[in-house]
DNA sequence: TCTCAGCTATAGGGACTAACTATGGCCGCT
DNA sequence: AGCGGCCATAGTTAGTCCCTATAGCTGAGA
């Protein structure tokens, strides 16, 4: 059993005759009369009775053209379907993203995003490197937004913009006044940090190489909005992103310090499998960051 | 698109993995590697992720293959269709069956059918012979029930039973106690006849040569139950065949006389188109017949 | 009665395709 | 480095699907 040879039997009970039923087929009448015969060997049962003047569906033939009709119809949609996929942009992306990065990138880049696919909403996981790796691999996510460098094999990145990193200190603190600060005077055990596992942690730590790892968990935060609220409370200085700063540095309980130029600094990319059916949501997504108007992110793209 | 490739990538969601799924279809890895990809190019979308460990539907393929798996379900369903069909004593028989016999034969007939085909009730079309052969040819009824002769082109008869006619008179009718009559003595306008295209009456009319057609509409009968009534009622005499009769001749009323042997006499017959596709139909409607048990039937199957 | 037209079934040939085996490339694991 | 699992490609073969040509049958019309 064919969907051709269910097409045939389809047309012959419309037409009632072969060689019409045969043109509406675009075949010959020999190959609709074979195929008819075929289909009809195949089941053991004769689904039309030819007659004189007539050919017309036995009672079994009637319902099995009916159920060919369904077959038919549910076939067809499965092509409709898939030809309404065909749009990359159609269809939600997962999206990976870290968590110094997703709070502070997604509302604007989903709002950009909308300009460019307004068909495509972003699913979103937000964890640490390590996992979204996984979760990449697993394809469980269909892109991540992390930092570099992100070495996972079989994997391909595009950096997609620059941001510097800025010292925070309370309102009060020595260094407040200050026009820089160089990455070797944040030393001590003041330095509040992110917890282990997260890369904007490790990268702040091998941009200041004096800062020591603190012993208890009182100087650790888990997010970049924890280790706000600790430095506005007087508990230590940090390090954060410039992305995470806020907008225009809304807090007056901290002071934001710049780094001595050249500025420490993370390199923010796009990752995905190489085989990621969609690349055209890759592209989207790159042209949603060259839509980004702050001028926290040097854009490379 | 075939119903195979279909199989193909409902396999191939289900297993995660080519070769498995190769196998689950019982042909080569190669074979579904190139079925996969032929459709995929057909549609235009790539409907499955090739990634380093896992084979997993693009978000268009996951739609597809549950849309592939409602087709295949209703192909599936035509197969079942058919095969469910393929009994012949399944489904009804469209039978057609003259005024004449009808209302005497069927209520046996039926009963008798029931033993022998339980699940092939008869579609009864009650019709004069000219129709229900126009309608044989038309694919309108499947099988009919006539008195013979019955030379339609291309269609096979097979006599089933004869019946003798016998005479009806009223009570008090000088005729009411003779032996037998003979067909001869049958005359004049007092016969009662059924109307013009009754072939019973052309047979009463054959039979009794002396029978003159009455000149009004007075002596005609729609039925043999209005001639009954009407030679009740004192109207005149008639010929009967004798299942019409009734059992046991019970109008009191009317008197039945036999005519003198041999005595005249109908030949009932089943008939139907030679392409007709289900014979086992009629020989379960032979069987039926078989099983009849009045005298007024004297069978010839 | 003969012929013609319409219809379906059959025969024979050709092109396509869908299957196979064999093999190559890639990656991960030992 | 070697091995095994996995998918893609190449080349071949067998099957089948479709075509043209034609035969057989029937009904209509001269």
């Amino acid at each position: 059993m064919t969907l051709t040879e269910l097409r045939y039997i389809v047309a012959l009970a419309q037409e009632g005759n072969f060689s019409r039923a045969a043109e509406h087929c675009s075949v010959s009448q020999p190959t609709l009369s074979v195929a008819i015969a075929r289909l009809e060997d195949e089941f053991g049962v004769q689904l039309f009775e030819r007659g004189k003047g007539f050919v017309s569906p036995s009672a079994v033939g009637l319902k099995v053209v009916e159920q060919a009709k369904l077959a038919l119809g549910e076939a067809e949609k499965v092509r409709q379907v898939a030809m309404r996929g065909r749009d990359q942009l159609e269809g939600p992306l997962r999206l990976g993203v870290i968590h110094t990065i997703g709070p502070y990138l997604l509302p604007q880049l989903i709002h950009s995003l909308k300009e460019v696919a307004p068909a495509m909403p972003l699913a979103i996981e937000e964890n640490m490197t390590a996992n979204l790796a996984e979760m990449l691999h697993d394809n469980e996510v269909d892109v991540v937004i992390i930092a570099l460098p992100f070495d996972v094999p079989g994997v391909l990145t595009r950096a997609i913009y620059d941001e510097s990193f800025k010292v925070i200190v309370p309102r009060g603190h020595p260094w407040e006044n200050r026009e820089w600060i160089a990455p070797e005077d944040v030393a001590g055990d003041e330095v509040l940090l992110l917890k282990a596992g997260n890369c904007f942690r490790d990268q702040v730590l091998g941009a200041c190489p004096q800062v020591s790892s603190p012993e208890t968990d009182i100087r650790l935060g888990h997010s970049i909005g924890t280790i706000r609220c600790m430095v506005a409370s007087g508990l230590g200085v940090s390090v954060l992103p410039e992305s995470a700063l806020g907008h225009p540095y809304s807090n007056d309980m901290i002071s934001v310090i710049p780094f001595k130029e050249p500025a420490p600094a993370r390199r923010v990319a796009l990752a995905w499998r190489p085989g990621f059916v969609r690349p055209k949501a890759i592209e989207a997504l790159l042209d949603a960051v060259r839509g980004l108007s702050s001028p926290a992110y040097r854009l490379l793209v």
